[in-house]
DNA sequence: CCGAATATACGACTTAATTCGTATGAACTA
DNA sequence: TAGTTCATACGAATTAAGTCGTATATTCGG
């Protein structure tokens, strides 16, 4: 194996990873006109962070026709939760609470959203 | 001003600022014993780091004695906050109830701990 | 007072991320 | 078919983090 224990995208590779995720399969061009929107960047850049990124198996593509084909290899919930977890720590002494209250404080949630929570929190103070 | 837009610290930064955060005041030694504890570097090395973390604004430090007395120069709050925020965007799309559900979901609380994330939630959602 | 211990300063090295220029070749078009 | 467009490959430059060796100064114990 060599991606469960190395899952450790940088910021660049996050931003291209979200970019998989949501489309499942796309080519550089696509991913590059993609993070264009919000970012300046060369798509030679975009190129060479795939590259990399297949490398470090990442990503996987297909390269039998001239133009790759990517998607992630990588995933989405196993990324967020190991990178979820260092942010705790880094940030939060481990408290995966206190993030909670940080997170919830700070940014208006939809009710439709706050009830979602909701649940999840019955289910676990009734367990 | 020099510090409200560029909290940025690394992560070898963010461990440092840990330490002074719970202890206020604290010399490199300190801090570097309190490090070694969990993590294994040279004594120098955190000399370096708190050094540059001075230069940039990161810490504050009385240098009237021979040995120097640091303390963080940014707010613990603000600082999780912002890195929070980042965190967020780059992992969670932006959905802080996704990072929140996540981070529940994942990381076991105490009674008294999902009673706290209760209250603010009541008072959100009445609100 | 002298040597050991301890402190800071500073420069240099290593590694990794990011960026991009350029080369090369395929494919499409007039 | 020649020229333009578009793709990948690759190498190199830049920047920053992290690491540490070494020089130098201060302090303290005996």
């Amino acid at each position: 194996m060599a991606n469960l224990k190395y899952i450790k995208p940088t910021e660049s590779e996050l931003e291209i990873l979200q970019v998989l995720w949501s489309k499942g399969l796309a080519t550089v061009r696509e991913v590059h006109e993609e993070l264009s929107k919000t970012k300046e960047a060369g798509y030679t850049t975009t190129l060479k962070l795939m590259q990399i990124m297949n490398e470090k198996g990442l990503v996987k593509r297909d390269d039998s026709m001239r133009t790759h084909v990517y998607q992630s290899a990588v995933n989405k919930e196993k990324t967020q939760k190991h990178l979820l977890n260092k942010v705790i720590d880094a940030l939060f002494g481990g408290s995966s609470t206190q993030l909670v209250i940080q997170a919830l404080g700070e940014h208006k949630a939809s009710q439709e959203e706050l009830e979602k929570i909701q649940q999840l929190l019955n289910s676990l103070k009734t367990k």
